[in-house]
DNA sequence: GTCTATATTGGGATAGAC
DNA sequence: GTCTATCCCAATATAGAC
């Protein structure tokens, strides 16, 4: 039996996959939920207190798996691009058992409502600094502030790929996010390990603060 | 002096760009534009006629600059991959003169509201199957498959880039959008024209529909 | 073409019985 | 912990004077 908490985060989930968190209602999500509309206000106290559970609930084990795969690799010394991503990428794959959270996940990020932004930084900001690091390992000749913008491209294709998953014109396609992911890591290993041109090492000096951010 | 749909139209844009289309009303993008409420039912007749009058406003002209610089380039018989995304990247670089012209572009994707999707197949379609044709004219020997997983790879790390100008903890950087896409594209580059894997080779058979899509 | 005023609906949140 | 009923406000949209 699932718990009334658990009815309003699976069907907030899916509603906020497919609409977005604004045009998303409470009312829509008790209904899907088959729960009373007061009962969201008694556990989550607010539609912004539903979101945080939601995003703690789905984002917080994926990315204590991507950490947990990345210690194995610093135990084993094998930081290599390719091993790094894959650390990056797996724990998101197996999520497809879970309806909905490949795009949650995606839409996440994108969703521009400002209690976002906290949250992201909350769950996804000491990981981010944690790959960078090992990445910047694996390719100490690429200065960090190149590769902190190959990792944002990358984060990005990732993210389209989770909140799109057919290209465009592709028909319908039956491909795992294994396999897409596979794809992925291919297109940007050479990527991350492609030489600084001279144009850009003379440019854009700018100054590299600890703070960290979102995704 | 401004026109009044002008006025609503500058207006929101920036709102739309900033909290999303669902999340911002009517009223505060009257109020921000300085006219009258009704003004905007009197020139747009609906909220949605006020989105599909800002994605053509901005949307079309960027398109026209694309396909543009693409015939130049097959006058020229200049197909390489370079050549290419500078084709595809460069009309968005300029626009920065335009504020949230860059936001607007990559929220325009993400937005989860139906009226998007014929939009974007509208806009963004026929640009998108040019762009790959001539990709695969300068990499005849990738799959088409493979070169339009690529296609969106890149598309996602442009979106990325103009919805979070800012790569996570890198600090405030006064990079423009030119830098950007330089980076850009000397990290999609290689990925374009790395070779298909054996493992990817066999597996994922997809019928290619000739129906294309978004961007 | 611009305004005021309003119709109508639906939103988040809460009080209080059970 | 769950429900009904309701408060209060904001939303889109429209009618009709100017």
């Amino acid at each position: 039996m699932t718990s009334t908490q658990d009815c309003l985060l699976n069907a907030a989930e899916a509603l906020f996959a497919e609409k977005g968190y604004a045009a998303t209602s409470l009312r829509s999500i008790a209904a899907r939920a088959d729960v009373n509309l007061a009962a969201t206000h008694y556990h989550f106290g607010s539609k912004e207190g539903l979101l945080a559970a939601i995003v703690e609930r789905r984002v917080a084990p994926i990315n204590q798996a991507r950490l947990a795969a990345l210690d194995v690799l610093e135990a084993e010394g094998n930081f290599t691009v390719e091993s790094i991503l894959q650390a990056f990428l797996q724990p998101l794959i197996h999520s497809e058992e879970i309806e909905y959270l490949p795009t949650i996940i995606g839409r996440i990020d994108s969703e521009p409502h400002a209690v976002m932004k906290p949250l992201l930084e909350k769950q996804f900001g000491e990981m981010a600094r944690r790959f960078l690091n090992a990445i910047s390992v694996a390719l100490p000749d690429i200065p960090q502030q190149e590769l902190k913008w190959r990792f944002h491209f990358l984060v990005g294709a990732m993210l389209k790929t989770l909140t799109h998953p057919t290209p465009l014109g592709l028909g319908t396609t039956e491909d795992s996010y294994e396999i897409k992911f596979q794809r992925l890591i291919q297109f940007a290993i050479p990527g991350f390990s492609a030489p600084v041109p001279a144009t850009l090492k003379t440019k854009g000096a700018l100054k590299t603060k600890g703070s960290g951010e979102t995704k």
